[in-house]
DNA sequence: AACGTTATGTGCGGTAGCGTACAGAGATTA
DNA sequence: TAATCTCTGTACGCTACCGCACATAACGTT
């Protein structure tokens, strides 16, 4: 059975008032999740709507050469299935995990009756996919405008805001496909990175050594990201 | 007063069942919008929520220097304002009229009241937002893969369908201040497609003589984002 | 220890779009 | 009619990234 605190560890839940939860909280169950693993694949129905802990997932849209780009990243903030309670039921997108972890998942039929008891949840919910909005569009604009280099920063300082270390799990390869760019070019993205001392790498291990670095050389968009998740999730705002 | 048919010109609104309509109607007033408009400024509370009729809005990134790109395109198939129902009230983009047309206003407060109600308004609008986040998800990746050309066929078409005529008022700068180009690239693109003999324009006057033929050329960018809106926003489905 | 596999480094020609500059032609105003 | 403004066309060097090819090195397996 799972503790309150266990709830805790998903800042969505955590927001959510004690007698919301408790009403939810059996249902719920823990699961782990592992790198590369699908939880939604496009156009296919999900059963389940996920809570990271200390996972990450990717929200990718895939075209029909096989090439892909992430569109939005969720984590502890955050939940994986909003088709679900928006009404669509399905996505084109699919949904990868990026950072292996433990999740909480629900079954989607009892988050939907959640969602329309229209309380807590569904306030939460909405705010939380207007954030996504959000990431999307800035995503939309950033690929646009700004270069390899910042685009890497902004993609680094995302995941770290998701996770509790400084090391990510990942190759070069697949910091590549999420940001839709050759794996050579993510190559020398992070090379230039490692010289300037802000990252080590090794074989699929990535240290950040000087968080502010990277801040100091992302482009905008990761801040006007994470300020408005900020905003629309803040305890204040949102109950 | 307004009469039940100039309703059915924006299709949200043409799929509300009567009595859920009715009870709006009164509040409802038609506005006359000009090319350059804007209804919502980054970070500023929206007093209104829009219907277009046959007006054309798009949702814009704006960057620190002044760049933007267009994250989504707004016209009958939908509303302008959906940060005041998902509960943020305010949202970084800012939108733009694109094409002058009319449309159908609300007071925020009303749609408000009426989206709590949890009925079919709700569920509309949700579904319309869920369409929103494919089509930002869609425009990231094809900012990210696609050139320029195609690009411009599927906001030609985008555009094309949110209209009745095949004319389009649209200078080629500001089309390319949609797409986040520079005006010359622009220009060359449009120019490719007159040369085929796909569109013909003169000084801010688009004409589509080849609907097909964009559609051959377009790429998969359009029908993925099409095909979401006819699946989410049909009658068979949504009611 | 030998081998295959995986992760990373590098080089090279090609190209799409950028920044800049300038020109011409239609529209508008004086 | 002249002057001005707006819209469009074109050219040129530059840069970032692509596509491809190949090299190197670390790791795991047997």
């Amino acid at each position: 059975m799972l503790e309150p605190h266990d709830f805790q560890k998903n800042a969505l839940l955590g927001l959510l008032p004690e007698d919301e939860l408790g009403r939810l909280m059996p249902h719920f169950e823990e699961v782990t999740l592992t790198l590369g693993q699908s939880l939604c694949e496009s156009g296919q129905h999900m059963h389940h709507v996920y809570f990271p802990l200390d996972s990450i997932v990717s929200l990718l849209c895939v075209m029909e050469n096989g090439a892909s780009t992430e569109s939005a990243v969720v984590g502890y903030e955050g939940v994986v299935g909003v088709s679900l309670f928006m009404g669509g039921e399905t996505t084109p997108s699919r949904a990868i995990v990026q950072s292996a972890g433990k999740a909480l998942r629900l079954k989607g039929q009892l988050l939907k009756n959640e969602f329309y008891r229209a309380g807590p949840m569904q306030r939460l919910l909405l705010r939380y996919t207007q954030a996504l909005l959000t990431q999307m569009a800035q995503t939309a604009v950033c690929n646009r405008h700004h270069n390899l280099d910042q685009q890497l920063c902004r993609w680094l300082l995302l995941s770290l805001d998701r996770l509790q270390g400084n090391e990510l799990i990942m190759t070069q390869e697949l910091i590549a496909n999420m940001l839709g760019v050759r794996r050579e070019g993510g190559t020398e993205a992070a090379g230039k990175l490692q010289r300037a001392g802000l990252i080590a790498y090794h074989r699929g291990h990535i240290h950040v050594l000087d968080r502010q670095g990277l801040e100091e050389r992302v482009c905008e968009c990761y801040s006007v990201v994470k300020d408005e998740y900020d905003r629309l999730l803040n305890h204040h705002n949102v109950m």
